[in-house]
DNA sequence: ATCCTATAGGACAATAAAATAGTGTTTAGA
DNA sequence: TCTAAACACTATTTTATTGTCCTATAGGAT
């Protein structure tokens, strides 16, 4: 019952990359390196953020890492599913419902609530409250 | 990010004893086999849950497992912390405080507070709740 | 007393997932 | 063209999860 530290790694990456100012690059080695994420580990969260569409990568000399999007247009919850996938308090909550127990199972509707309740609060939390929160 | 298969299946013991009237004993195996549980893993955990005090167990023939008080008087949060241990949504929100970073780390008080919400709602979710939805 | 049944509990196996390290390839700016 | 940086793999280490199995032990019932 908790994110992975790949999910917490990659909160903390997209906060970094929100805070620069001018939407300038990073290096992923700048990032992991003041994050105090391990590198190799950083450049593969980087790369899955990147294929989600959170955040644009350039190679070569100077190159580096900036938001594709304005923060307040960046979700926590996004950012945790692009790494961990979707949210699912518990196995029987799941789109094929794989529960082989009654379908008015009253586990599975307080899972569903209370998980609702968090998607709900994770998608409302974009990345311009956060920073705001750091001044 | 999700409880583990042994908390579902403790929650789904709990919930086949609460249903049983007058509250009578009901052995092991047969919660096992009806709540289709592994057998012997099932005994693991039902062992957990009354060390927690949740339910009263006695040995020898026609023994067996009953709860320790009444349904309305057993939450959901219990159960799922008398397995899982305390609900954690990210590491650094812990009761040592092990995060390295600032002590006012908006990552951490966005967590605290989804943190606080998801407790609250299985606080407030007793058995005899889940008994009358399934009628 | 002595069966018989059912919990108690430890050892251990098989996966599975998480976290991290490492290595070479590709790209593009200076 | 040299170099810094992302990219794409693969491998390793560690830890958690989900079980199984086996033996001990307690306690009713006869």
């Amino acid at each position: 019952m908790q994110i992975t530290r790949q999910a917490d790694y990659a909160v903390r990456a997209v906060l970094h990359l929100a805070q620069i100012k001018n939407g300038e690059r990073a290096a992923t080695s700048t990032v992991a390196k003041e994050q105090r994420i391990p590198p190799s580990f950083l450049a593969k969260i980087i790369s899955q953020l990147s294929i989600a569409g959170l955040l644009h990568t350039s190679r070569g000399a100077r190159g580096g890492v900036t938001l594709a999007r304005d923060p307040k247009d960046i979700t926590l919850l996004e950012v945790v599913e692009a790494i961990d996938g979707p949210i699912q308090l518990n196995e029987c909550v799941a789109e094929g419902g794989v529960c082989s127990f009654d379908d008015n199972c009253p586990i599975r509707d307080v899972w569903c609530e209370a998980q609702d309740e968090l998607v709900a609060r994770l998608k409302k939390t974009d990345f311009a409250q956060l920073m705001a929160q750091t001044a």
